[in-house]
DNA sequence: TTTATATTTCGTCATTTGACGAAATGACAG
DNA sequence: CTGTCATTTCGTCAAATGACGAAATATAAA
């Protein structure tokens, strides 16, 4: 049971593919910024842009240390409709091409320095 | 398990709050478009597109009887990622004040007949 | 066949959206 | 303190969206 503006929320974050892949991604754990944006090859504005609206939307948490962002995905205490929401995604796309590639080139990311990656952003 | 593109159409479809009170007041049964135009006021070929992007994501069903076109939801038939979006559509908004209110005025409009609320969009 | 009517399609217009780069913010390093 | 760097905010711009009315389509009635 949840307030129509709230599950609206939910919706607009949802209706844009690259959004639904940032959620895709995070299911292999947090990330920070400059590692999504090394990840979709958008401007850094861009990805923050799309995480403050899924983040709005209550669908993924942050956490700051030192100088990064990380987003993640909610625990068990998230809303029901947001936990229904991501559960939906997860079972509708997850076994994607799409996905299976993104997951692909955030493994190789994972495996660089973060510096490395944000110092790449300027080029 | 759904394809990206036929996921993104239905995640569009359910971005827009009219459109998602279509799926709501559909709940009570098939409803012809100009009883769904008389309970939003909008303008029929407005909601004539409303239906035509519920339809293309399968969120709902049509059926052409005489002069009148009526959409349904759909039943079990469904693919997996629609039934469960309008299960979660309705699980989350079901008993909110606006689709309360959406229902009763629904109500009044079944009671009327058809050729009634027809005349009345002209005005 | 002609007329009436329910719906859809099309063209227009104001608003929203999603992209970017530039500038602001905030935390750490020197 | 000052400078560096990750992130966010802001302004701009092209494209998408949602509203409308007018015209096209399809079916029923006359």
């Amino acid at each position: 049971m949840t307030d129509m503006h709230d599950f609206m929320a939910i919706t607009k974050a949802l209706s844009d593919p690259n959004r639904v892949r940032i959620l895709l991604a995070l299911r292999r754990g947090e990330l920070c910024v400059c590692q999504i944006t090394e990840l979709f090859g958008f401007a850094p504005s861009t990805v923050s842009k799309h995480l403050s609206i899924l983040h709005h939307a209550h669908l993924i948490r942050s956490r700051k240390t030192e100088r990064w962002v990380y987003y993640r995905l909610p625990d068990k205490s998230a809303p029901v409709a947001v936990r229904e929401a991501l559960g939906w995604v997860h079972k509708s796309l997850a076994r994607t091409d799409e996905a299976a590639a993104d997951l692909k080139k955030l493994k190789k990311i994972l495996e660089t320095d973060l510096a490395v990656i944000c110092r790449r952003q300027k080029c």
